[in-house]
DNA sequence: CCGGGATATCGAAGCGCTTCGACGCCGGAA
DNA sequence: TTCCGGCGTCGAAGCGCTTCGATATCCCGG
């Protein structure tokens, strides 16, 4: 393995001076920059990652942690992931994996051995029990998701609350009524997962807002749970004109029931869902939709963390070291890009939901089951 | 931070003792290892994840290469990402999460930084880029899926030849002698994605053993586009009686079209898919399936990994350090619990395809186009 | 012609851990 | 009783890098 003393030798300078060269923190003059650089290219040297964080107690390593379980929103786990691993090396950062099966002991190890300088947590539940280990004196931490007390934390999230009520507006907007909900699987909303009891939480807001029914169904994935909830449900309330669907596995069960029935989308029926881009525009019927922003918020979080990392120690020096460090980073921190909802905590950002219109939603069937007023 | 010295001194021994303590690798009395422990327990000692790596020159990382794009078995590459994540832990490593983005120069930042000790690669190419890389005088690595050359390479992955044979087997053993398959997206097979091109040769050798049409079509996700290759499909071969799908995003608008065509599953026609568990189960009509174990290819993966490294330096001391090593470990290297094939080169092992049998397959319908012999 | 302040470079002291050789001690064989 | 071989422990030497002070050099004004 060639050292930084290799280097320094085959340059014909001092250690520190390479070092200095590559991290830029001290005046180097033109000539020997070049001829260090060169030296470096030639012995094809590379610093040692351990050393350094030795040395300078900067692992330049975030840890992700991910859910273990893989029962809902997997492509957007994914998609999330992939883009806090992309975002963070355009800072010079890589990324450890962390599965949601250690819990909290987990964050004290990556942590307090150093491995990690920070954590950025998805699939964080109301009560998440991550989330002491993290206020207490912890690392710097993002999570994607929004807990129940976000006081003193660092959160990304899409406001789902708003998504809800988009949904809704949307539907009443068009004359629908009764509107009914096809949510998460149960075990979700029995974990207290933030973002379906908030979404919930939206539409029931804004239904009674408006004046609109609402019926609210958890669901399992799959054609036969979700012929059985819609059965139930047209059961319970026979005016029901609209559907919100928040499951994806559902999606595409439901559009096809609805078809068996002779129920016409967007005729007779419509339907809006809180899905990802792919799922909505691909679904057999193509989905008016809220976007989940899975790349944006992957970025954003992770922004946040380089953020609050280099605002640390005296830091702010150029050329982290990172290859092409500051290169193809789609937005700037600060930019409201996707436009941050009004903060109701500092440090919480929630993204402004945005609903597309495709093809799902149409005007409600003129006065099928009882229409008040 | 508590440190190694500071243990030392909490319990009145050097710090060598602490550090054959926490190794195994020396003897210590009874007494002392307590001592040891005791303190390491109430200061809330952890070892510096960095200075353990540079004296011993074992960081026990290993890197995990992720594709960037995502569109493909998505659910397949997540679970597999999560399976290697734990089974790693299992045996006290830890993973970095790499994307592809960086391609063959990610590899050699992270190996020759010491940074990771080995990799794995997922969704490997028949002439992948990065392959040279690990040829030449490379880190310890596991691909999961099969190179065009896997010489000297250490890989693991579904016999998808395997499968293709098998599900061509199920469908002509019922009777129906024209198949259709509805494959990835075009761009997977311009890719020259392994698993694609090799089901495909499966399917294409059985199906010429056996004596059956078969009529192959790549097809985007989607319905509209499922819909196209339908149509055209029944256009060329108006005898085709069976389809075998190998695209998740295809299956639901497959059987959807096919019902709104007229035609019942499995009555008039059979459905037999390559996909992961859930899929299969859950499909508006559960299909009869070929499995695709991403678990079981994760830790699979890890495990051979894990063979390597130890079988390197002067290892294979007790008490790795990580916590409760060998725990949770569902099989032990070298059994053959879910069968591995008789490998075609040495260092592939690939998993033996097992079909499940569920309502979307039937007997052919009596002689409906024509049928030869 | 000299002092002072940049500017560029060097040397050395760690960072926290592993590991090798050495040493003291105890029990058994001679 | 003496010698020998383990066993258990210690001390010290790095691992490769960062960083802090010190030093040397140069240019300028006085």
């Amino acid at each position: 393995m060639v050292t930084l003393v290799e280097v320094a030798r085959h340059a014909g300078v001092s250690a520190s001076t390479v070092s200095y060269v590559l991290s830029g923190k001290r005046p180097i003059s033109d000539l020997t920059r070049r001829r260090v650089r060169d030296s470096i290219e030639q012995l094809g040297y590379q610093p040692h990652a351990g050393a350094r964080a030795l040395a300078s107690s900067r692992s330049r390593i975030i840890a992700l942690m991910v859910p273990l379980r893989t029962d809902m929103y997997v492509p957007v786990m994914l998609e999330i992931a992939v883009a806090v691993a992309t975002a963070a090396r355009a800072h010079g950062y890589d990324v450890l994996l962390l599965t949601g099966e250690e819990g909290p002991a987990a964050l004290r190890r990556v942590t307090g051995s150093g491995l990690a300088e920070a954590v950025i947590l998805m699939d964080v539940q109301l009560d998440d029990e991550r989330l002491p280990v993290l206020r207490a004196a912890g690392p710097p931490a993002v999570l994607v998701g929004l807990p129940g007390d976000p006081s003193g934390l660092s959160c990304v999230d899409l406001d789902f609350a708003a998504a809800g009520a988009l949904c809704v507006e949307h539907l009443a907007g068009l004359g629908h009524r009764e509107i009914a909900v096809i949510g998460e699987a149960p075990g979700v909303y029995a974990r207290h997962t933030g973002f379906a009891e908030r979404t919930l939480r939206g539409l029931r807001d804004r239904a009674a807002e408006l004046g609109a029914g609402l019926l609210h169904r958890p669901c399992e994935g799959g054609h036969d749970a979700v012929a059985g909830v819609l059965a139930r449900v047209f059961d319970e309330r026979p005016g029901v004109s609209a559907f919100v669907v928040q499951n994806e596995t559902a999606v595409e069960p439901l559009l096809a029931l609805l078809r068996r029935t002779g129920r016409a989308v967007p005729e007779d029926v419509s339907v809006v869902a809180v899905c990802p881009e792919p799922v909505a525009a691909q679904a057999s019927v193509p989905l008016t939709s809220v976007a989940i922003p899975a790349q944006e918020l992957g970025r954003r979080a992770v922004e946040r963390l380089i953020t609050e990392l280099s605002a640390r120690p005296g830091d702010g020096g150029p050329e982290v070291g990172g290859p092409r460090a500051g290169g193809p980073r789609g937005g700037r921190p600060g930019d409201d890009g996707a436009g941050a909802g009004a903060s109701p905590a500092p440090g919480v950002e929630l993204l402004t939901p945005v609903l597309t219109v495709r093809d799902s939603s149409g005007p409600a069937p003129a006065s099928r089951g009882g229409v008040r007023n």
